[in-house]
DNA sequence: ATAGGGTTAG
């Protein structure tokens, strides 16, 4: 505020310009200002209101604070200059405002400017506290967040539903679990178990730290469970791999009367190709068609893409001949259904119609000729992929290093180690499983012992300790398999 | 004269 307090200094000396020399004028550039808003011209009526010598109502600075942090605008430039003309005509700003300039900055992006301010301020209230907590939390500084929780606890203010909402947003982050469980316990505590946001955001932090029975006992526990609750308890079920309940619970939202999100649909949809429901997917459907959401692009790409994998790729095609419904993801499920389905050859066609295509796309068609062992075809799209995009990612790698195994070609896959090496590939599950499949197939059990023992035995991971196991139990070496074994329950 | 939660293609 260094500088505002300077130009308030300066500008005291005048006061002819503290104060417009005529009442009216001050109306008349706020209405001018609020038209340019209302047209959705947040510059313009910023710039005007910069340089307008005298200060306005507080309500104008919240209404333009707001806008400077609505989604898409995200003006920090705006957001500064309104600070500062609210700084130079009024330099005891009432707090709420303050707390505003305070959202406005994090939500341009802008922890700092955020942090500055909220040290600065002369008083605070809670909705100050609140606004910088939520600030830390939303730009990746969990730690910060529960700090400031503790701090704030300290100073005398109590929590309320909006800092517990903030820091359980900070839990989900950090996925913390016995921290988790201490703030659960405080909100219980302070008597906020059955508040909508909290709950859900509980529910979410319990799903993802892998405990759907608590997850469970908490949905219960909402009384009115919303859109988002509903959202995030099927996704959750759906990532925990129990797609039939997750199917079950978003045709239990219906009961509920709640509408449900887009995404939702896709989250249901997602679960019915999880477990092959093609019966519930077509009931989805129709429910999706009866509520309009069918010309909706997430859930149109999504119904593509459950008919494809549901093995139906005529109700697949039949979507997306539609208009409007040709994008990127839904012509990549498209290909990725009659790649999957052997039909490698009606894929590549597709594929080669592609108006775009990205990584996932060149994968998608990749995976197909793996999957049915055509190593032909998919190193001539390797060498095709290789002239055409320099887009590569752990999952090409891993799909690379199939069709080495296939090939039974160590060579090349020493060279595709030696590149995810040095590109800092390593770290990737779907790479290190790879490597251990291309090496064990290749009959280089000590590279694949290595590779399992310097990347692979920390993850803990069932995929790839099986597939270490179950190729040297293959090659009759059983109780090497089982030291191993012991070696990785140890 | 307010603030908080969830994200479709491989």
């Amino acid at each position: 505020m260094g500088g505002n307090s300077l130009l308030n200094l300066l500008l005291c000396d005048k006061g002819h310009l503290t104060k417009p020399s005529n009442p009216a004028t001050a109306k008349a550039v706020t209405t001018t200002i609020l038209n340019h808003l209302d047209s959705g011209r947040l510059r313009k009526a910023v710039s005007i209101l910069f340089y307008a010598p005298f200060p306005f109502h507080f309500s104008l600075y919240a209404r333009l604070f707001q806008l400077c942090s609505s989604t898409g605008s995200r003006a920090i430039v705006e957001a500064r200059k309104v600070e500062s003309h609210l700084f130079t005509f009024s330099p005891t700003p009432p707090v709420f405002l303050v707390n505003r300039a305070i959202e406005a900055f994090a939500k341009c992006g802008s922890l700092g400017d955020a942090r500055e301010l909220f040290e600065e301020m002369p008083q605070r209230d809670g909705g100050s506290w609140n606004a910088l907590i939520t600030a830390c939390s939303q730009s990746g500084s969990p730690e910060e967040a529960f700090r400031l929780f503790v701090k704030m606890s300290r100073s005398g203010f109590l929590p309320n539903e909006i800092t517990f909402a903030s820091v359980l947003g900070s839990c989900a982050a950090v996925l913390a679990l016995s921290l988790s469980r201490q703030v659960h316990g405080l909100i219980v505590k302070y008597g906020f178990g059955g508040n909508v946001v909290i709950g859900s955001s509980l529910v979410d932090i319990y799903g993802k730290c892998l405990i759907m029975d608590d997850a469970r006992k908490i949905f219960d526990e909402i009384k009115n469970p919303n859109d988002i609750s509903w959202n995030i308890i099927v996704r959750r079920y759906l990532e925990m791999g129990e797609g039939e309940e997750a199917i079950v619970m978003f045709f239990q939202m219906f009961k509920a009367a709640v509408r449900p999100l887009k995404f939702t649909f896709s989250n249901a949809l997602v679960a019915c190709s999880s477990i092959s429901a093609l019966d519930e997917g077509i009931q989805i459907h129709g429910v999706a068609i009866k509520m309009g959401f069918d010309d909706d692009e997430i859930v149109s790409s999504s119904l593509i893409d459950m008919y494809a994998k549901c093995g139906d790729l005529e109700s697949a095609s039949a979507i997306f001949d539609q208009p409007n419904s040709k994008d990127v993801i839904s012509w990549t499920s498209i290909v990725s259904g009659y790649a999957m389905s052997g039909q490698t050859w009606k894929a590549r066609e597709l594929f080669d119609e592609m108006p775009e295509r990205n990584v996932i796309s060149w994968n998608a068609m990749l995976a197909g000729y793996t999957r049915y062992s055509q190593w032909e075809e998919a190193v001539d799209f390797l060498f095709l992929m290789r002239n055409t995009t320099n887009n590569i990612d752990q999952v090409t790698l891993g799909l690379i290093l199939k069709v080495c195994a296939g090939l039974l070609d160590v060579e090349l896959g020493k060279q595709v180690h030696g590149f995810i090496y040095r590109h800092g590939f390593s770290s990737s599950m779907f790479v290190g499983n790879g490597l251990l499949h291309m090496y064990s197939k290749c009959g280089k059990m000590r590279s694949a012992k290595t590779v399992w023992f310097h990347q692979i035995s920390h993850w803990q991971d069932r995929v790839s300790s099986n597939a270490l196991l179950s190729s040297y139990a293959h090659r009759g070496r059983s109780e090497l398999a089982m030291t191993i074994f012991c070696e990785m329950q140890w």
